[in-house]
DNA sequence: AATGAATGAGACTTCATTCAT
DNA sequence: CATGAATGAAGTCTCATTCAT
C-alpha cells in the first residue's frame, strides 16, 4: 500500500474499496474486475484509489490479505483444547462452508490468482505456511497413529481435500446441502481416525 | 468451429493452436491467453487462427473438448471388470496425477473457467454430467455400505476432494510426490470401504 | 452517449469530436470514418472519444444530431408569415445549399448511411418526420389547387427533389452555381403553382 | 479486369460474380460488400474471383459498368422520334423506376461511390457524360422556351430531379406508389413545357 | 486529499490479397 | 485454371494509470 491511512475517514475509505473489490472478484471473477469499477462500486473516485493502492496489484493483495485474515481466525477458532477429534472436524467443515459462504467464489479466486495475474508479488505462500501450520497442528493432535507419511503430507491431503469438496459445492451451489457436509465430515473424520495400515482392498 | 478443416494442412494448423492455446492456458492463465499469443506460439497468423475458431471463447471451448476428451478417457480405463477397490483406487488416482501432469494448471483453468470468463457457452456441463456418471458407477460397484448419502452426493465428494487434492499439489509442484499419492488413495479407499456407522470420536 | 460531459474542458472535447467527426464524414465518406481518425482530427485521444460515446455507432448518432438539427432550424427559417409562394421557395432553396456547403457530402452520407452502416439505430426516422412536417405544412399554405396527390407526396416531391438537386450539384462542384439554384426555383415553383391540370402534352 | 474471358464458362463465370456484387451491394451496401462474400455468393473460389478482376476495385467497377450500360439503355429507350414531351417524361420516369427496382438501392450507392470508397478510378464521369449527353439531347428537342440557362444546366436539374425522387422513395419503400410517379411527371412536364418567364409569385 | 478527464498500449477481430497445392 | 488455406495491416474498443484542477 502506497499510504498508510491515518485517520478514520481514510481507513474507512479503504475498507470500502477491498470490501468493493472483494465483492466484485468473487461475482464476476476476474473478468469483471477493473480498478474503475471497483472504485465506483465503493463509492470513490478512481483517483482516490491510486491514492491508496499504487497499483492493480496492491489491491489485490489488499484483499487477499483481508481474506486470509478472516480464514486463520476461522481455522484457528475450530481448535479448542480437549475436543475430541471428530467435534473438530466438524467445526472446521462448517466454519470453512461458511467462510466460503461470505463472498462465494472470492477464494478459489485468490488462491488461483498465479493462474490469473502473473506478476502477484509473493503468491500466497506466506498465508499458506501460517494456513497450514494451524493444520499441522491439528493433525499432530489428532492423528490417530503413523504412516509413512509424515504431518506435513496428511496436513495437504486434509486442507486440499476439504478445499476441492467445498470449491466444487459452491460452484454447484450445493454449499449449503447437509449431505455434502457430513459426508465430506465422515470422510475426513475417517481419514485421521484410521491407523496406518489403511483399508484391505 | 468457424469451419471444418478438409485439407491434411488445416487440420495439422487446427491441432497446432489447440495444442499451443492449451500450454498457454496451461501455463500462464487467463492473464498471459491472447490469441495474438496463441496464433504466434502455433506457428500461424492470426488470420489463420480466426478462420477456424470464430472468436476467443470458441478456441477455449475447443481446448476444453479436447482436454475433457481426454479426460474421459482416462476415467474409463480405471474401471476394469472385477479389479477390487484398492486397485481401482490407485488406478484412478495415478490416472489422473497423470492426466494433470500434461498440461498442469489446465484443468483447473478449464473447470473454473466460469469464474474468469463471463459467456462461455455450456460451462462444462454436458462433459461434467459424463464425468461424474463415471464416478457413480465406480461408487455403485465398489461403495461398501449405505449411508444416508446416496451415489451421487458419495461421487462429488471423492471426484472434488481427488480434484482439489491434485490442483493444489500441482501448484505446489509436489504431483510427482508418492506420499501424496499414496494418502490420497488410502483417504479415498478407507472412505468407500467404511461402514455407514463413520467413525467415532 | 455514455456519459454526460460534466466540465467545460470535457464539453470542448465533446464538440471537437463531433465537428472533426462530420468533417471527415463529409470529406472523405464512410471509407475514410476512423474513430481513430476522428480521435487524432479532434486532438483527444482515442480513450477519451471512448469515454463520451461508447462505440462508432454513437459517435456517428452524435454527428446525425447535430446536423439534423442544423437543418431542422434553417427548415423553420425559411417559413415566414405571409411571404409568397416565390419568396418561399427562394428562400427554402438558398438556405438548403448554405446547409449543404457547410459540410459538403455530409447530408447525403447521413441519410444513406442505412445502405452502408448496418446498425444504425433509429435511421434517420424521427428526424425526417419533422423534415417533413416542415415541408408539408408549406405545401399545404402554398399548394395552388388540389391535385390526385395529398400533401404528403406533394412534400415528398418537393424535398426529394431539392435534395437529389442540392446533392448532385455538390458532387459536381456546382453548388455555388446561380444557373442551378435560379432553375430549381422555378421548377419548384411551377410544380407548386400550377393548377391540377398538369401540362398539356 | 486483369483477363478477357475467352470460353463461354469465364464468360458465364464473370457473370456470375457481378451479378452477385450487384445483389450484395445494393442489398446490403458497402459494409457487407466482402470479396470474399461475393465469390461465396457467386460459387466460385475467392481466387477466382481475383483471376479476373486484380482488385476489389475492379470489380466494383465491373459492376458499376453493368449497371451504367442497363440504365443507358433504358434512357435510350424512352426517347422515340416525335414523342410529345408528356409521353417522353411518362416512359422516362416509368423506365428509371423500373431500372431502380431491379437492385434498389444499388444506383445510388454506385453514385456515391466516390464518398464510400477513395481509390475508384475514373469516378463515374465518362457514364455521367453520356447519360447526361441523353438527357440533354432530349431537353433540346422537348424544351419550351429559352430562359437564362442552358441545356445543360436544365439536363443537370431533370435528371438529378428524377434521381433524388426516385432514390428516396426506394428508401421509403414507396417505389411502386402511383402518385409518387404521377406528381413527378407532372412536376418534370410543367418544368419542361413552361415559357422561360417562370410562375408569378 | 479528492476528482474525473485524459492517455495510449495492447487486446480482439476483419478482410483484401497471395500462393501452394 | 481452380481452390481455399494462409497472411497481416488496420480497425474497433478496453482499461490501468496519470495529472490538471
Amino acid at each position: 500500500m502506497r499510504k498508510e491511512p491515518r485517520q478514520a475517514r481514510s481507513r474507512a475509505t479503504v475498507e470500502a474499496m477491498i470490501e468493493a473489490g472483494a465483492r466484485i472478484l468473487g461475482d464476476e471473477g476476474w473478468a469483471g474486475f477493473t480498478t474503475n469499477k471497483v472504485a465506483e462500486a465503493a463509492g470513490v473516485s478512481i483517483g482516490s484509489l491510486y491514492q491508496y493502492f499504487p497499483d492493480k496489484l496492491s489491491l489485490i493483495e489488499g484483499i487477499r490479505r483481508r481474506h486470509l485474515d478472516d480464514c486463520l481466525a476461522v481455522m484457528r477458532r475450530s481448535q479448542k483444547e480437549g475436543r475430541p477429534v471428530m467435534q473438530f472436524v466438524e467445526a472446521l467443515v462448517g466454519d470453512m462452508i461458511a467462510a466460503h459462504s461470505i463472498h462465494p467464489g472470492l477464494h478459489e479466486v485468490l488462491l488461483d490468482e498465479a493462474l490469473s495475474f502473473d506478476g502477484l508479488r509473493d503468491p500466497h505462500s506466506s498465508f499458506e505456511a501460517e494456513y497450514l501450520a494451524c493444520y499441522q497442528a491439528a493433525v499432530a493432535t489428532y492423528r490417530a497413529q503413523e504412516t509413512n507419511a509424515n504431518d506435513y503430507t496428511v496436513s495437504l491431503i486434509i486442507s486440499d481435500a476439504i478445499d476441492g469438496v467445498i470449491h466444487n459445492a459452491a460452484r454447484r451451489g450445493m454449499l449449503e446441502d447437509p449431505d455434502v457436509k457430513n459426508e465430506l465430515v465422515r470422510m475426513i473424520g475417517l481419514y485421521l481416525s484410521a491407523g496406518g495400515e489403511g483399508p484391505t482392498g
